[in-house]
RNA sequence: GCGGUUGUGGCGGAAUUGGUAGACGCGUCAGCUUGAGGGGCUGAUGACUUAGGUCGUGGGGGUUCAAGUCCCCCCAACCGCACCA
């Protein structure tokens, strides 16, 4: 064996192997626990980032390790070739999204082999090929036909110089990224999937989900934002245009309903549209004004919570459904027409907004709930729940008696009724774009639109466009949308679906990636479903998780799969930060400097004293850590690590250096750490292999010493830590500690004697297989060599090798220490043998000398013994 | 704003069930090794200190024999908010 390690010939020696061998093909295999380990595709944007490099080095090894507890693992790849990025590219390059798509995929494609993640490549898909989206086209005609899917007006950005539909990102500050326009919110006819119809579902099932993080469940159970309340009709009082006008508000608040002194309405609301409409006739334009600037407004709900809340009276007044007072009916900005009714009741006494909204337009605030601990009307809206006051018959009731009660009452007069609401909203899937998947409908000449019949899908998206930068090439194209239905001629739908729809069944088509008869072979994707471990980052925690979860039920309940839930079990990777710097050029803007750029230079004691530019010299500003981008210059390309090290020092550092969920900072000084392990590891293992010289060791029927025997024990503890943290915790990092925590031991054993030999084999067979899922290809190098040593034969790959096993025996400890407290603070530690008795550990404890300084002249009152392990003596 | 998360030495992090705070790694310092090196090896390394100890896990309070861990209040940073993926 070489003496010096070499990553770059063993990687690539290593990754033939696993190619020529098939290693990775997953193959169903009903004699075997299947185990299918899937982390979320990338999308194709031209290189492998570090935040890719952390999410599939994490499926990698628990693939890998799952493989060696003798499991039929399937790892597939795949690519979320759709979106907006591609268009962008295009038209920067010139070129055709697809042709940009393609390429990336065949770059990044080796990226990912060169890493030695061992996927099943026989499985490969791309989302933005036909073979793939005929399916998807074809499920949503099956929806249709379920009534699952309808089309209804909703809002979009809309650019009005460019005459199209801006996506959020592409809305900066209000006006168009490439146009600098004013954005409008413009209403236009989309597609909508009812996952409203599964919201109780999806809530309820989260309790199914028990291996995934808490706080995922609680983000999803908050979106969905089940809650009870009350629908109710307020009648407009007087005529609107010779027509009784009313509109129905919810509220999950009904004791507060005697506590109404206005209603808001959303500025698009028809009642407010008309009353401006007569407003203006009448010469005042206020109303109408009002509801022109709030088409400028934002949609994105963070967005409305941050901007100012205004309104303006519509001059109308609405009926009080109980007291049949008059209360005014207001149109204010932070009330949106998407959403609900369009239409909000007020009760500025007990909700935080309507108070602010109150004080401003100097509106009434009426006190209805009182709390025991008070609160200042004048001060605050009283938002805790509390006995009802000022409210007549229904004074001192509490929360629950007063929902029933005025919901009764409601209920009784006809006016209202009790409801389950869901802050979730349905689904809209159309995207007004090119590069995604053509929505299979036909909208015919009387305004109906019908699916295309089955027989004619796929609706091919073409691929060798021009895009101008502006409109869909499927837009632009006339004759593109051109088709007939029952003989007469239609136009097709030149939409295309949300991307977030092939996000949300990838993984079930993974088990028959390349059936071209059906969506799913239901054999095969029940033999792999559900997805036993998912690996994504954390802002997916919402959308596409719970997108996904919808589709699957949907697949379920046309009978393509059995189970109810995708994902199994969830990790959610943190993201990976790197150093900042920057400094400011002469007009005050930042200039960033890249991380490879600067030195940092320190003092004695190591801290940072300041950072200077490599190429000139001049100091620069640090801004800490943060997300890798490209807008602040700090990305770190993972191939030119790789070309340095190796895949395995990436690997290693990467599962080291933080546990999987938080953030990773990257570090190069830490690198070059990992990159000492590696080659320590290799060292050792080819020192010995020197030593023993060919000869064979036997592992059997030895007597060992007590530094045998202990180093022994140190590599079980080891085998037992290393196992619990890869299998059960997912906490890499711990498990690869304790790896170097024994590799320090190991290198300072010695090789002499058989006993020392046959130890030491035992324990870098172990340390071997340990690291096999972490940094594969030198493990499968040093594995081969190992096995030489032991039986003369290398036949069996570490690929398939089983994870080593505890001897317990090995574990059993004849000392223990245990730690004295007085009052809680230590003050000594005494090893006894493991079978002392509790009155004799007391009883040393007691009468040790550095515990008796600090109980002399005291009492002692309380004596607690922690077996084994610690002895607290209280004392004053 | 709403929902979620995080906060521990000079730095990344460990402490899994309330029981030795700082494992492991980086950095720094000292020594050894080499013809030489940004290589390899050995050791030290929370702060303060009258050298016996004292203090110390974002800040403040509490529960407990014992709190990084449990409870209450506050601060800061980060993620998501429905058309980026």
């Amino acid at each position: 064996m070489e003496a010096i390690y070499n990553p770059q010939s063993i990687e690539a020696t290593v990754q033939k192997f696993w190619t020529d061998n098939e290693t990775f093909k997953a193959v169903e295999d009903d004699s075997k626990k299947k185990f299918y380990c899937l982390a979320m595709f990338p999308y194709p944007s031209g290189r492998l980032h570090m935040g890719h490099v952390r999410n599939y080095s994490l499926g990698d090894v628990i693939s890998r390790y799952q493989r060696m507890q003798g499991k039929n693992v399937m790892q597939p790849m795949g690519w979320d070739a759709f979106g907006l990025p591609a268009e962008n590219a295009a038209i920067k390059n010139k070129s055709a999204p697809g042709k940009w798509t393609y390429q990336n995929i065949d770059y990044m494609r080796n990226q990912l082999q060169s890493l030695g993640f061992g996927y099943d490549w026989n499985r490969e898909l791309a989302t933005c090929k036909q073979d793939y989206y005929r399916w998807e086209q074809w499920f949503f005609t099956k929806l249709f036909e379920k009534g699952l899917v309808y089309k209804k007006n909703a809002s979009v950005n809309w650019d009005p110089v460019d005459q199209t539909v801006l996506a959020n990102e592409q809305v900066i500050d209000g006006r168009g990224w490439r146009s600098g326009a004013i954005v409008e919110k413009k209403e236009i006819p989309q597609w909508f999937i009812k996952i409203t119809d599964y919201a109780q579902e999806l809530l309820d099932d989260l309790d199914l989900l028990t291996d995934w993080p808490e706080q995922v469940k609680t983000m999803q159970r908050n979106w969905i934002g089940r809650s009870q309340g009350v629908d109710m009709t307020f009648q407009v009082d007087g005529l609107v245009e010779d027509k009784q006008g009313s509109f129905d508000v919810y509220t999950t608040r009904p004791d507060t309903l005697m506590g109404v002194t206005y209603v808001a309405l959303a500025a698009e609301h028809p009642l407010a549209v008309i009353c401006s409409k007569v407003n203006a006739s009448k010469g005042n334009n206020e109303l109408a004004d009002f509801i022109q600037e709030c088409k400028g407004n934002q949609t994105t709900e963070a967005d409305m919570a941050a901007m100012e809340k205004k309104g303006v009276d519509t001059g109308l007044k609405a009926i009080h459904p109980l007291t049949g007072k008059l209360v005014p009916v207001w149109a204010a900005n932070f009330v949106l027409m998407d959403y609900g009714s369009g239409a909000v009741m007020s009760v500025p006494g007990h909700d935080q907004r309507d108070y602010e909204f109150a004080k401003k337009y100097n509106l009434e605030i009426k006190q209805v709930i009182t709390t025991l601990e008070g609160g200042d009307i004048t001060k605050a809206a009283i938002t805790e729940k509390g006995k009802l006051i000022n409210s007549g018959e229904f004074d001192g009731l509490d929360f629950e008696q007063a929902f029933k009660a005025i919901s009764d009452k409601l209920i009784s007069e006809s006016k209202g009724k009790v409801t389950t609401n869901f802050r979730l909203r349905d689904w809209g899937v159309s995207r007004q774009r090119y590069w995604g998947t053509p929505i299979p409908m036909i909208n015919l000449a009387n305004g109906e639109s019908v699916p295309v019949p089955e027989n004619e899908l796929p609706v091919v998206l073409p691929e060798d466009v021009v895009m101008n930068g502006v409109t869909s090439p499927i837009k632009d194209d006339p004759e593109w949308a051109k088709t007939t239905f029952n003989g007469e001629d239609a136009l097709r739908e030149t939409d295309t679906f949300d991307t977030f729809m092939e996000s949300s069944w990838y993984y079930a088509r993974y088990c028959s990636p390349n059936d071209d008869t059906q969506m799913l072979d239901p054999a095969k994707a029940n033999y792999w479903l559900p997805v036993d471990q998912y690996i994504g980052g954390i802002e997916h925690a919402i959308l596409h998780l719970l997108y996904s979860r919808f589709f699957h039920k949907l697949l379920r309940d046309v009978g393509l799969v059995e189970c109810d839930e995708p994902y199994k079990k969830l990790l959610c990777q943190g993201m990976v930060l790197a150093d900042t710097y920057y400094r400011e050029a002469e007009n005050g803007a930042q200039e960033w400097i890249a991380p490879s750029d600067v030195t940092v230079e320190r003092d004695e004691k190591g801290h940072v004293t300041s950072a200077v530019s490599k190429l000139d010299g001049d100091a620069v500003i640090s801004a800490g850590m943060s997300k890798m981008s490209k807008s602040k210059n700090n990305g770190i390309d993972p191939q030119e690590v790789i070309n340095k090290y190796g895949a395995d020092t990436v690997r290693l550092f990467i599962m080291f250096t933080s546990p999987p969920e938080q953030t990773l900072e990257w570090s190069d000084a830490g690198v070059e750490g990992a990159y000492r392990f590696v080659k320590r590891v290799y060292k050792i293992v080819h020192d010995f292999t020197e030593k023993t010289d060919g000869e064979v060791i036997l592992t059997q029927n030895l007597t060992l010493n007590s530094d045998q025997k202990k180093l022994r024990r140190e590599l079980h503890k080891t085998i037992v830590k290393v196992t619990d943290d890869i299998g059960r915790r997912n906490t890499f990092n711990t498990a690869i500690a304790a790896i170097m925590e024994l590799m320090n031991h190991l290198s300072k054993a010695p090789m002499n004697t058989p006993e020392d030999k046959a130890v030491m084999l035992e324990s870098l067979r172990a340390v071997v297989l340990m690291l096999t899922p972490i940094t594969p290809h030198m493990c499968h190098y040093l594995w081969k060599e190992l096995e030489q040593q032991v039986n003369n034969d290398s036949s069996m790959s570490v690929e398939n090798a089983p994870w080593p096993i505890v001897d317990e025996s090995a574990l059993v400890e004849d000392e223990k220490l245990i730690i004295v407290q007085v009052n809680g603070k230590l003050r000594a530690k005494i090893t006894v043998a493991a079978d002392t008795s509790k009155e004799t550990v007391e009883s040393l404890g007691l009468n040790n000398e550095h515990v008796l300084k600090f109980t002399e002249g005291k009492t002692i009152r309380k004596v607690i013994y922690i077996p084994g392990k610690l002895l607290n003596i209280v004392a004053n």
